[in-house]
DNA sequence: AGACTGAGTTCGAAATCCGAACTCAGTGGT
DNA sequence: ACCACTGAGTTCGGATTTCGAACTCAGTCT
């Protein structure tokens, strides 16, 4: 990626996977309990062509896998990893971010730490709680809808 | 961006401005110090093109402002604003998930709280010093090289 | 049979991206 | 005066990506 020879840092890398306009939306969307191609689709407005390649990409870094979900006609949706919830960090950092200083709408949605429902203070901080959490205590209240 | 009228949730919103290959590693470099075209460009291996737009994208929603900082010839080159340096927590939450999924690289780089030296547990929450703490201290030891 | 569902593919047109070469103002050296 | 150089861009044509719309294919429902 830059000239001097650097091993391509991380994020580099990571952007590389998750660095375009709908990976992360299709992330949200997957912590919204979104699963079904015909519903990334109508939810995000996304290109079918351009869906398929994208969950494509995300299950071969692990962010999604292909669950078959019945037999009859084989039917496969995309679910969330382990991994792919771990990206929720980044996307309250960006939500708290364009509440805060997007130019455009600012929605009535927040973001809710799960266990207790309080607003977030700080991404991996409730103040009421007083502890520190993980990305699987950080419910998607105001990702639009909620999970 | 999607069908059924949503006025476009924030994020759908702050994607469209930063959601694309380049410019979080814009703001990256932006962080590390870096303000001038050309730097911006070899330390990316962004195609000059592609870069005057970006540049002028992030100038407009007012992450990057362009200063000029010569007059003999007259230079300008490209800092990080307040709502710029705010994007770290996003930044920062994608260098803590690469460096525990990505399948690449796991640099050596890590990212430390700037007052104490400590390197991050989470995101805002340093361990050492009890407190949360904003963007501002977040410095970006690690994201490849020093600020 | 005929309509429908859900997960894709195929298509050609439009928008983006790319590297390489060029511009333009001023500076510094000979 | 002449030439090379710096730094911030612009221009070019070609390659890649994206798009929407229409199509496929298996199976189900009425």
């Amino acid at each position: 990626m830059n000239q001097q020879g650097q091993p391509g840092s991380a994020i580099e890398e990571t952007l590389r996977v998750v660095g375009d306009r709908w990976s992360i939306l299709l992330v949200r969307a997957g912590l919204r309990g979104i699963r079904r191609f015909d519903d990334f689709c109508d939810d995000l407005g996304i290109a079918r062509p351009v869906l398929t390649e994208r969950l494509r990409r995300l299950v071969k870094f692990g962010i999604f896998e292909r669950v078959k979900y019945q037999d009859k006609p084989v039917r496969y949706e995309y679910r969330l990893t382990e991994a792919g919830l771990a990206l929720s960090p980044a996307l309250v950092a960006l939500v708290r971010w364009s509440e805060e200083y997007s130019q455009e709408v600012s929605s009535e949605t927040t973001l809710v730490h799960a266990p207790c429902g309080t607003e977030l203070e700080q991404a991996f901080w409730c103040r009421s709680c007083q502890t520190t959490f993980g990305p699987h205590a950080v419910r998607g209240v105001g990702l639009n809808g909620e999970s």
